[in-house]
DNA sequence: TAGCACCCCCGTACTTTGTACGGTACGGTC
DNA sequence: GACCGTACCGTACAAAGTACGGGGGTGCTA
C-alpha cells in the first residue's frame, strides 16, 4: 500500500484532463463504492495530488453530474430505422446492464438535475425512435416515462438488494431470520422458502417478465 | 438565526428517543435535503448537544436506515381483505406519495440493504393480499417486482425532474436551451413543445397511465 | 435522610473531506 | 532574455463523524 495504484496502466505523459478525471472517477466508484470517490482518493488514482483535479472540473458536484451522464453513455442508443419493440428492449437490455455496472449511478439520479450531453442524446434518440415507430407525442412521453420508471426502478431493488448471490445470503439471513422467526411475516417467509430461495432463482430473471408485459401494453395502447 | 428552532414544539421535558431523533432526521432531511442533514444539525433541531444523539442511535448509518423505515412506514398497508387490484392500486399510490414528500428516500434506497420492521411488515403485507387475490407464489413475486420498480422508478424520476413547477421552469430552460439551439436534439425539442411545455402538463399525470397498464397486464397473466 | 448507582447528556478533540489561496515549473512569444 | 499562460502542487482551514471521559440529576437502598 505505498505507491498508488492507478487504474489506468502508468502512461505518465497524458496530461489529465476532463475525461482522464471523469473515467477514473468512474473507476473509483466502481471499486470503492460511492463514498469511496473522494478528491483524494481520485487525485491518488490519477497519480496526481488533490488539488491538481481541480484545474478540469469546478467542484465534486460537476464529477458527480459527470459520471451519472457518463453512464448514460454507456447505454445503447436506439436507432429509429429499427423495429421498435427490438429497439426499445435492446434500449431496456443496456440501461439496465449499464446501472448494474455502475450501482452508485441510481442514487445519483435523484439529486443530480442536471443533464448531460449523453443523456439528453440518450432521450433524444429514444423520442425519435418510437415517434418513427407510429407513436403519438403524446403516447411517446407515457411509453418513456414508463418504461425508464420500471428499468430504473428495478435497477434499484437489484442493487438494494439483501445479497448478491448464494454466498452472503447466508449472512443476511442470520440478521433477519431472527425477525422472521417471530412468525411476524408469514408471507414473507412462504415467498422466501417456496421461490426465492430455492436453487436458480435469481431476481435478475424477473426483468423480463415486466418488460414483455409493459411491451405489449404499449403495442395494444399503440394501436 | 440566534437560536436553534426545534422542528417539534419545545415541549422541553421529552427526553430523547430513538424515535424522536429519527422523526426530527426526517424533518431536517425533508427541510435542508440529505447533504443538510448531519450529526450537528440533527442535534441542534432537537434542542442537544451533537454526541448526545449517540446515546439512542449506534452511527448515522443506523439514522440513515432508519429514516428509510420510517418513510416505508407512511405507504399504506394492503388488506388481503380486499380486491387486489384496488389494494395494489392503492398501495402504489401511496407509496408514490410518500416517496414525494421524502425525496431523498430514494437515493438512500440504493445502498441501504438493511430492511427495518414497517419494510417488512409492508412486503409481507403486500405478498399475502396478492396471494389471499388469487396470485401464485410465483406470479405474486412477478407482481410485486414489477409494480415495486415501476414505482420507485416513477419517484426517482419525480424527483430528478429539472424543475418543480413553471416557476424554475425558465432557468433550467435557460441552461439547457443553449444546447437545444445548436439542433442536437429534435425530437427533445419536439417532445417539449408539443406536449411538456404546454399548460396544464404535468409529469406526476404519467402515473396513472402506467400504473393502469401494467395492473391490466397482471390481471390478463393471473388467468 | 445519606449514600450510591445509573441513565442521559455534554465538552473536548481527533480524523477525514472539500476546497480556497498562493505558489512554482515549463513551454512558447516578442 | 523578459513576459506570460497552462498545469500542477503545498499549505491550510472549515465542516462533519465520532471516540473518550466526564458530570449532573433521579430514584433506590439502608
Amino acid at each position: 500500500m505505498s505507491a498508488p495504484v492507478p487504474s489506468s496502466p502508468p502512461s505518465d505523459r497524458v496530461p489529465l484532463s476532463r475525461d482522464r478525471v471523469l473515467a477514473s472517477a468512474v473507476a473509483v466508484a466502481d471499486a470503492q463504492g460511492l463514498s469511496g470517490l473522494t478528491i483524494r482518493s481520485l487525485a491518488g488514482d490519477l497519480g496526481v495530488k488533490p488539488m491538481s483535479v481541480y484545474h478540469h472540473v469546478a467542484n465534486k458536484e460537476e464529477i458527480l453530474d459527470g459520471i451519472v451522464d457518463a453512464v448514460f453513455g454507456e447505454m445503447e442508443v436506439p436507432s429509429d430505422q429499427g423495429e421498435w419493440r427490438a429497439e426499445m428492449t435492446r434500449r431496456a437490455r443496456s440501461a439496465r446492464a449499464a446501472l448494474r455496472r455502475h450501482p452508485w449511478a441510481i442514487g445519483l439520479m435523484e439529486s443530480r438535475t442536471n443533464p448531460g450531453p449523453a443523456t439528453l442524446r440518450h432521450h433524444d434518440a429514444s423520442i425519435g425512435m418510437l415517434r418513427a415507430g407510429g407513436f403519438s407525442v403524446v403516447l411517446t412521453a407515457h411509453a418513456l416515462a414508463l418504461v425508464d420508471s420500471y428499468v430504473y426502478g428495478f435497477a434499484l431493488q437489484e442493487t438494494g438488494l439483501p445479497f448478491e448471490g448464494a454466498d452472503t445470503a447466508a449472512e443476511v439471513a442470520g440478521t433477519m431470520l431472527e425477525q422472521f422467526a417471530t412468525g411476524q411475516y408469514p408471507h414473507l417467509v412462504e415467498l422466501a422458502e417456496q421461490h426465492v430461495m430455492r436453487p436458480g432463482y435469481d431476481f435478475g430473471d424477473e426483468f423480463g417478465f415486466g418488460l414483455e408485459l409493459i411491451l405489449d401494453g404499449l403495442a395494444a395502447a399503440r394501436q
